[in-house]
DNA sequence: AGAGATACCTAGATTATCTAGGTAACAGGA
DNA sequence: TCCTGTTACCTAGATAATCTAGGTATCTCT
C-alpha cells in the first residue's frame, strides 16, 4: 500500500529468506509470497531484490537449489537450506534479536516492557 | 569488542542521529559517544558513517550546525534538531516500529508477547 | 617528548537494494 | 480467439548508505 523504498531492509532480507526455507523446499516466488504474507504486507520483496539475494545466498552455501514443478505445476527452481544455512539462520536471529532490542531502547525508551 | 560489518545499520543511523539530537544540542563527536553508549555498544558509529550523515541530514533541513565550543571548550560543529527533524524523527521512529515489529514476529513467532 | 583522547573531514570501495525492463507458460473470461 | 492477469524466472544499471583508511589539529597527562 504505502510505496517505502526499504532501506530498514538492508541486511534483513537474506535471514527472512533462509527463515522461510527453514520450513521447507519452496520456489522463490513462493519464498517472496510468504515474507510478505507473515510480515502482514510490510515487508515487500522486489523481484530485482529476491533472485540476486538466492543467488548470493546459493554461492555462499547457504541455500540449494534444483529445478522442479511449483504447486501449480509450473516451471520453478526448488530452493533448500542446507546445513550451514541452518546455522546462518540461528546466528543472523540473534543477531536481529540483540540489533533490534538496542534501537528499540534507544527509539522508545518510555515503552520499558522488556 | 565483536567486530560487526553492520548491514542492519542501513537506515537507521538517521533516525538515531536525531534522537540524539531531540535530547538537545550536541556536536557530531558527542552524538556518536551517545548512540554507542545508550544503545550498550551494540551500535558503533564509525566516523566516516557519522559525518557523512551529518551533512546530508543538514542539507535536507533536519538539523542545524554551527561552530562553537564543546563541554571540554575544544572547538566543535554543535547541531540543533529543526522542526522539521523533530517530524522526521517521529516518522522514522513509528516506521521502525512497524518493521521491526514485522520482522520479529516472523523471525521469532514463538515469542509471542506482543 | 610522546601517547591518548577529543573533534573534525574525505576519497574511494563495497554492497545491497530498487528500477525497469525482459521471457515464457498457463488460466479464465469476453 | 484474444486478452488480461497470474505465476515464475532473470538481469543491467542506478542509487544510496555504510565502511576503510587515511588525514588534520588541539589538548592533557605522563
Amino acid at each position: 500500500m504505502a510505496k517505502r523504498s526499504n532501506t530498514l531492509l538492508h541486511g534483513t532480507l537474506d535471514v527472512l529468506i533462509l527463515k522461510a526455507l527453514s520450513y521447507g523446499q519452496q520456489h522463490g516466488y513462493g519464498v517472496a509470497r510468504w515474507i510478505e504474507a507473515s510480515s502482514d504486507e510490510v515487508v515487500q520483496v522486489e523481484e530485482g531484490s529476491l533472485y540476486p539475494a538466492l543467488y548470493r545466498m546459493e554461492r555462499r552455501g547457504w541455500i540449494q537449489a534444483e529445478w522442479g514443478l511449483s504447486e501449480l505445476n509450473r516451471k520453478a527452481k526448488l530452493y533448500e537450506i542446507t546445513r550451514e544455512g541452518r546455522a546462518q539462520l540461528a546466528a543472523e536471529t540473534e543477531q536481529w534479536r540483540v540489533f533490534a532490542d538496542a534501537i528499540s531502547k534507544v527509539l522508545l525508551p518510555a515503552e520499558v516492557n522488556a
